[in-house]
DNA sequence: TCCAAAAGTAAAGCTTGCTTTACATATAGT
DNA sequence: ACTATATGTAAAGCAAGCTTTACTTTTGGA
């Protein structure tokens, strides 16, 4: 799956840590999602949909075969 | 978490097991995810939308303090 | 160049998602 | 009453999410 929670970050000027902090989660969640290292949860990607005033499929997407 | 996966079976009348054949999972995890037993991936959701072709939001909801 | 903030990565450990197998209950049609 | 389909639930086991701690690297500003 892939993602654009970097680019929504930047749009707002959020760090890793200031999006942890909003959502709940740690840094290094944040960290391992943006880099593809573990698909999360339904509940934090519709905590960061609410967060980026954007919906889930702007954020995450599914990719071939997926 | 919420969701209306039940009433969107439902509309397209699809049983637990049509659904899960379709996006390529177990019948016992619809069912359990429809009866709140735990919070599917994100990927999950993603072809759930894609199937009933709603966005994720309309499928999962927050709940209060969540 | 120096420093601080930001980002990347790793390992251990606990929790939760998802599978398979299996059985129980409900519902409806014949 | 019998059968088939749908739903609910449970247990064991493996895979994956997420946490904490901790160390390294990158980046940008003074």
């Amino acid at each position: 799956m892939k993602n654009r929670i970097k680019v929504a970050r930047a749009e707002n000027n959020w760090s890793q840590a200031d999006l942890a902090e909003r959502i709940g989660v740690s840094r290094q969640t944040i960290n391992s999602i943006e880099t593809g290292r573990y698909v999360p949860s339904t509940i934090l990607a519709l905590k960061m949909a609410q967060e980026f005033g954007k919906p889930v499929e702007e954020l995450f997407m599914l990719e071939e075969g997926e």
